[in-house]
DNA sequence: ACCTGAACACCGTTCAAGT
DNA sequence: ACCTGAACACCGTTCAAGT
């Protein structure tokens, strides 16, 4: 064994390795990851520095997923929707990754550049800098918030026999989760995108 | 040593312990716990089935300290915006656990009373089950997602030079996390509530 | 440069033993 | 009923050794 002439590892192999893990179980182990890809453990550590890298290259390939608008023509709104829409759909494929990325302050250029893409946009629309500021917070909250809805359980609620009437019924109603989850975040994006849209008035 | 006249332990201070070691750190241990409380490991399987059961324990009581409108008299915009707000006080005191809650389908009393509180308002006005469901989630999904924004790192975002003017700029002009977290959440709310009433006519 | 294997200080959980 | 202490199978990380 030892030194192998090509290289058995890459950041690249070991982010979409983990990445493979954390959708089926919500978590990974370094060991369990070593062996998806054949190695020991501590191999690892030629290529990453440990645990919470391997969580920021995870971040990074969510992000890069990401398709931003390139015309600058279109108007805000439509701008906006485009870039949540995106983001929603790459992280509402990976739901299970949001708890892990809640611990670290983003460096990230990849994941920098959809801000500076918001922020573009808001300011485009006319909001001053605060409020660009809490536009883009608003709509970073409800992604993330929205694609976690879509995370692991398969059924998120369970009415029991003192469940009100009301929730019960609404439950019965709904589609399966992730029909449910997505419709929710077009519903509520929508909602927001007017609301802000008629604070610009 | 062995069995102590008055129990030292109770699910009660179990919680409250494991709570405050997670606003502290974003997690905790069981080793952790149990030095907190004077107490060996193994000792807390007297009192819970295990981690997992713990977790459940800090969601019970983030929940309880939720407050429901008593009165049916007050429109149903101002009963879903207090409930809203206080679901939000509550967990953005407890930031941290969110992460921790998202594997557990939840069967709790006290966290099924909060939906059943907002599938009521829903229903009163005029929503009709599916609906009521898509609302839920809405509200679920924004404030969870803005009190999670609350969470660890002071700093969530760090502009370097390749960012745009507009992303710098509105950082700059952000007030500290916490109350552009709260502000943000407030304006979120409210062009939730009005696109919502919207939806009504 | 890049992999292995042994080692270390941890973790969650179980269980016999004690009162 | 409720706590202890030993035990088990794990975990993340380090590091000397090998090519």
């Amino acid at each position: 064994m030892a030194r192998p002439t090509k290289p058995k590892l890459s950041t690249e192999a070991i982010a979409v390795a983990a990445l493979s893990l954390v959708d089926a179980q919500g978590e990974f182990t370094l060991p369990q990851l070593a062996k998806t890809l054949n190695v020991t453990p501590s191999s690892l550590y030629n290529h990453v520095s440990g645990k919470d890298e391997i969580i920021e290259l995870m971040r990074g390939r969510a992000m890069a997923a990401i398709s931003l608008p390139s015309g600058e023509t279109e108007d805000w709104q439509a701008t906006v929707r485009q870039i949540a829409i995106s983001y929603w759909q790459s992280y509402s494929q990976h739901p299970r990754l949001i708890p892990l990325l809640t611990s670290h302050t983003v460096r990230d250029r990849t994941t920098l550049r959809v801000y500076d893409a918001l922020a573009e946009a808001f300011a485009r629309a006319g909001f001053p800098p605060a409020d660009r500021l809490h536009a883009i917070t608003i709509i970073d909250s409800f992604v993330l918030g929205s694609a976690m809805d879509a995370a692991a359980p398969k059924v998120v609620w369970e009415a029991d026999e003192s469940s009100g009437a009301e929730f019960t019924e609404a439950l019965a109603a709904g589609l399966d989760v992730e029909q449910r989850a997505r419709r929710s975040f077009e519903m509520g994006l929508e909602l927001i995108l007017k609301g802000l849209a008629q604070t610009r008035r």
